[in-house]
RNA sequence: GCCAGGGUAGCUCAGUUGGUUAGAGCGCCAGAUUGUGGAUCUGGAGGCCCCGGGUUCGAGCCCCGGCCCUGGUACCA
């Protein structure tokens, strides 16, 4: 990964980390290796597929990890001495899976997971949602345009496995594999529209490449039932719950399930959660296996990557792990998905370089002054490099290197700065600002030096620090004050 | 797996009914400009036209086979 992708993805983790620290989440790492036996029948058959297998020297098979939740669950179930519940943390780092690489879709790629085990209150559940947006508040977007016109740039959507379940098994649709397809035909809605969704449920249908695509052969006044569930957008997520109330099947446990997500809106409520970042939607469903509850993703309409971030309650995950069964709920993000995803609705404005001052230095300079002067500015905070390339060190060259790395200030020690004991200091951003305009070669090089100034030595931290905060806005200002 | 579209310069792509020396833009390098970048102008480098076979006087282009990529879709009992 070259360094203009490096800065972008640090800047996004140390705003995440920033988030995750405020929600009272510590750090913690774990390895990259798991032993397969750990790994393997958590998340369903799916991700067994996905697992790249190894083995030790000793021969034992191990497997290489396909998210953080899974190695978290087996640390509480490790060290219930150790740890004292509840607990909670987040963790970054890389997982694999053995998967066809897509677009977002990556057989490497970063999550930054919370987690918090021990508690089976959906106020955790609440945080976990509050955190998502505040996330993605943090690294810059937000919806509260919205209402003025603007596109929705983030939205988190909350179901629950409960109500799900209640619905369709109170549709008499019992068996695991039938539950598995109608979600997964239910999750298409986005993209094929709902009469597609409506034929699949039913006999099938042909797509838009002529393929004829297997229905789930569902009755029609189940995918009635089903649809109707599946459409519920109201304004608030306490009206989606009424309307949803209104057309569940009653069952014990279908108001068990509303009965969680009144609560669950209650807190989002008071964690001042708002009702454009997050709403209830009935229709989305997640592909892992152990959840249990409440789930939770983030999208960017934008941009066409997939979710960006997911999460939900998984109450029975630890249980596998020890006889201590330890409620728990969590949320991924998914890195390079979100960057990518950033990227695309033009979030991201991608830098060069980090440096802030390039010495700018001439032929009989002696390099112990240069090195001085960059020692001085390092000392002040400033980043920065002196230019030691090949060749003659033609002040040409040198320029435009600070240019190619978007260095936006030059500092220039030449034999004159040296014999009179001053500095150069030139804002390249200003300089090209004022000469924006010029077609003209001649005029173009006599106005080669108007963003320049010479300075001792005790004033170069000061008009450094100046010409780094400089902006076109800020001048534009200043000249129509003139 | 299936459907569709691709593979030509570092990148994005053009390439006429098959015609001899394969192009453009961007980028890169150099010069105009020996203490001043990005602008402008001039010049230059850079190609197993995915691979193998075939048709033809002649193939980047047509035919057959393969490989790879992109998009869509499925499967993952």
């Amino acid at each position: 990964m070259l360094p203009p992708d490096m800065l972008a993805r640090d800047w996004v983790v140390a705003r995440i980390k920033k988030v995750y620290e405020r929600y009272g989440f510590q750090p913690l790492d774990t390895p990259v290796l798991e032993s397969l036996a750990a790994l393997v029948g958590t998340g369903g058959e799916e991700t067994n597929k996905q697992l790249f297998r190894l083995k030790t020297p000793e021969g034992e098979p191990i497997a290489m990890r396909f998210d953080l939740t899974v190695p978290f669950a087996r640390l509480i179930a490790q060290y219930p001495e150790q740890l004292k519940l509840p607990f909670r943390r987040y963790h970054i780092g890389p997982v694999f899976r053995a998967d066809d690489p897509a677009p977002g879709r990556f057989r490497q790629f970063t999550q930054l997971d919370i987690d918090a085990a021990g508690s089976s209150s959906v106020a955790v559940d609440a945080e976990m949602i509050a955190a998502m947006c505040e996330v993605l508040r943090e690294i810059g977007l937000n919806n509260a345009n919205v209402a003025a016109g603007r596109p929705q740039e983030f939205l988190v959507k909350i179901n629950n496995r409960k109500l799900v379940d209640a619905l369709l098994e109170g549709c008499g649709i019992g068996e695991l594999e039938r539950h598995k397809h109608v979600l997964r035909v239910v999750d298409k809605l986005d993209k094929v529209g709902l009469d597609e969704v409506r034929k699949e449920l039913g006999e099938g249908r042909i797509d838009t490449s002529g393929d004829r695509i297997r229905g789930v052969g569902l009755s029609a006044d189940v995918i009635d039932q089903i649809i109707a569930f599946v459409e519920i957008h109201e304004a608030t997520r306490e009206a989606t719950l009424e309307t949803l109330a209104a057309r569940l099947p009653k069952s014990d446990a279908s108001s068990a399930a509303l009965a969680e997500m009144r609560e669950l809106a209650t807190c989002l409520d008071a964690l001042a959660v708002s009702q454009r970042d997050a709403v209830f939607d009935p229709s989305l469903a997640r592909g892992l296996d152990y959840y249990t509850g409440p789930v939770y993703e983030a999208i960017l309409p934008a941009a066409k990557v997939g979710s960006v971030m997911g999460g939900g309650r998984y109450d029975g995950l630890i249980a596998r792990f020890s006889e201590e069964p330890v409620p728990a709920a969590g949320v991924s993000v998914g890195l390079d998905r979100l960057i990518a995803g950033l990227q695309a609705a033009g979030k991201l404005q991608p830098a060069d370089s980090s440096v802030q001052v390039l010495i700018v230095t001439m032929p009989g300079v002696p390099q112990p002054e240069t090195l001085r002067l960059a020692a001085q500015l390092r000392q002040a905070e400033i980043s920065t490099v002196a230019y030691f390339g090949q060749g003659k060190p033609r002040p040409r060259d040198q320029f435009s290197y600070a240019n190619r790395y978007e260095i936006p200030v030059a500092v220039i020690l030449g034999e004159d700065e040296v014999k009179r004991n001053v500095v150069s200091v030139k804002n390249l951003r200003l300089g090209e600002w004022l000469r924006r305009n010029i077609t003209d070669n001649e005029e173009y090089r006599m106005r080669a030096r108007e963003a320049q100034v010479e300075v001792s030595r005790d004033q170069l931290i000061e008009t450094v620090r100046k010409m780094l905060a400089w902006t076109p806005e800020q001048e534009q200002a200043g000249q129509e004050a003139k």
